[in-house]
DNA sequence: AAAAGTCCTTGATATAAATCAAACGATTAG
DNA sequence: CTAATCGTTTGATTTATATCAAGGACTTTT
């Protein structure tokens, strides 16, 4: 994963990831209260990490997609405090932490790649403090589709289309609206000729319209 | 800070949190951009840390007390992408962070408080997305109230009593919610003898209730 | 002590999103 | 093939919170 170790080097880390599991879909990786053992470091598939409080309400706290890293919140307890549910059939390289820290303490670029990760974790969910606290639901969606498409992007999908893993729902939940005003706001989007909405499938037909929505200056092309 | 070492071991770990550095209310100890080089350990004194958008919303995303750390937000990118501002006269640890992560290699025992305290803060982070995405502002005021008399009963203040450091705005900022309905919600909580409130004193009169407000479903009855 | 500036409270009104409700399309089960 | 289920869309209405507005309570400055 990091770069700039030797081959050998690289023999050690590939023993801490030597392990994969197979999560169907609708299965769960891990759920509130499990023991932590392992970071899970997602090779195929698409996640939904979610928490659930006393009266059942459920929010959805990230969608995470291959290259991510998910347990990281089971760190600070030795517990796990959210849900992670494959939303299709997915593979993980289980990543015993032991193992992580021992190495760690051995290679420095794996340590800083670790503390990297947490901090961007830390990042992400800052700007999604940012989001539920302070914008409206375009904005909202306008970002989570954007930010959805980039990471698809940088994996070698489309820079304009693709196929959403998750309901309407659960994209509410993450976004903190309901479901109906996800599916407003798909439509109003549609309406506007900003987007193309068919069920799971978009497509992003004015990627500069989004970004004014979110604020965002649109990618600087001088023309 | 983390226990389990020998006087020796203490002693280096020491060194890195020699250099102390005083921050007068107002004053920034980080903000936006600067470049990371250390972690900081509060003293004494009180911070919020926010981060603003392009176009100039404020988010509050935390308040740090004694004992907590800031600056995590730097790791990722070497540059910090939040603003930390003393809300009190305070006093900071400086721990250069590529003192913290030697000693971390050293010190097992560091090395696993040091992800302690990241992945806290991702699950810290969790709640608030919880706290943003589905809360009324009762329960989020109530959530608030309680977490951070606990936070300071547990450095040795009053389990019901406190002065709060942090303007009706801030806490409005932080909770997602207008100043205008802090000071409603306030003087609600009051009506119903559940708290006293004068100004920035806050006493809790009834902490069973104010708990029974965190967890109740916005339409409980459906007759 | 008066003036000025913050911060806070409260009332009236507006509004974005939630809720309630119905129907529709796609998929799965019988 | 039909029924059932799940996810989605859309309309009508409600509601929680924002917004606008004014005045009050402290604090700091003059």
């Amino acid at each position: 994963m990091p770069i700039g170790l030797e081959v050998d080097d690289m023999k050690k880390l590939d023993e801490v990831v030597a392990t994969r599991k197979q999560v169907k879909q609708g299965q769960m990786l891990f759920s509130n209260g499990d023991a932590f053992k392992s970071l899970y470091a997602i090779r195929t598939g698409f996640f939904k990490t979610c928490i659930s409080n006393e009266d059942g309400r459920e929010q959805v706290t990230g969608f995470q997609m291959a290259g991510e890293i998910i347990g990281l919140d089971g760190i600070v307890t030795d517990q796990h405090s959210c849900n992670a549910v494959a939303l299709e059939d997915a593979e993980v390289c289980v990543m015993p932490f032991a193992n992580v820290e021992e190495l760690s303490r051995e290679f420095p670029v794996l340590q800083r790649h670790v503390h990297k990760v947490m901090s961007r974790e830390i990042v992400r969910e800052n700007g999604m403090m940012m989001m539920l606290g302070n914008m409206r639901a375009e904005e909202r969606l306008a970002a989570f589709l954007l930010n959805l498409v980039q990471r698809l992007h940088a994996r070698g999908f489309s820079q304009s289309e693709m196929i959403l893993r998750m309901t309407r729902e659960e994209i509410g939940s993450y976004l903190g609206l309901k479901l109906e005003t996800i599916s407003r706001t798909f439509s109003k989007l549609c309406d506007d000729g900003i987007i193309e909405v068919k069920q799971r499938y978009v497509k992003i037909l004015a990627p500069d319209e989004l970004k004014k929505i979110t604020n965002q200056k649109p990618c600087q092309s001088k023309i």
